[in-house]
DNA sequence: CCAAGACATTGACAAGTATCGATGTATCGC
DNA sequence: GCGATACATCGATACTTGTCAATGTCTTGG
């Protein structure tokens, strides 16, 4: 998935400016961004797990915790059934925000240093 | 929109717990999360506006600019039509992370403090 | 005043996603 | 082995969102 041109070479204006106005349309060198592809993607990957009420709360949650969590407790905080929770943490784990394992019956989930990271970045975004 | 549930009691597990398991199901307590409600929405909406790589790159773009940007420009370095592309900056705008002004014929848009702030945290996501 | 250009808005549509009930799978106590 | 429990997966559904063509609005040059 591409989202920008390949290149945008000059593509001057066919419309003829007057001195008067801005600079607009090719007559101003444009800055060009720098991030790469791939890397970008996996900003979004990453903004998308988390831009969620119940994702990012659950992260949250398992920043917040000394140790991990199993699923029937985290499930126990939110309002959504078991396999929306499921669901959630999942995505999560996609992500490389948290870390899950399985031990007998239970299922012991943690955030990762990404996560915790992620976590405590976000906390000056707004 | 409530994430969580009001507040989550004992609630203790209707099942016996083997001592030899780990804690699990309320065995534990749970370390409650801190972000209040409105600003964990306002993260969610910054974070939304973010989660789509033409947006994310357009931020970016804006950021990478020693001024401001037209319109007709901004179009010319993405594929999609010109309404997607101002859709994309309604959208960025609303979030607070673009500013956006019509002069004559022209509509300038910049990132705002809180664009740029955003962009140089995100530098570290991935 | 009129035609053209820049941009925003609208309406439609396809694709993505959050949610749930139902079901599957593995583990444990008896 | 059997039943119960914890959790994951599946299938369906409603809602959200990215995209475009068509249209509207405003400004400007002639």
């Amino acid at each position: 998935m591409s989202t920008t041109k390949p290149i945008q070479p000059a593509q001057r204006s066919r419309r003829q400016i007057t001195p008067s106005d801005a600079a607009c349309c090719g007559e101003t060198p444009i800055a060009q961004p720098q991030i790469e592809e791939g890397r970008l993607v996996t900003m979004v990957d990453r903004l998308k797990a988390l831009a969620d009420p119940t994702r990012l709360r659950m992260l949250e949650l398992l920043v917040a915790q000394p140790g991990e969590l199993c699923v029937c407790d985290i499930t126990s905080q939110f309002e959504q059934r078991q396999p929306t929770i499921s669901h959630h943490l999942r995505i999560l784990r996609d992500a490389g925000l948290i870390r899950g394992e399985k031990r007998g019956v239970w299922s012991y989930y943690q955030a990762t240093e990404a996560g915790i990271q992620s976590m405590s970045t976000l906390r000056s975004f707004a």
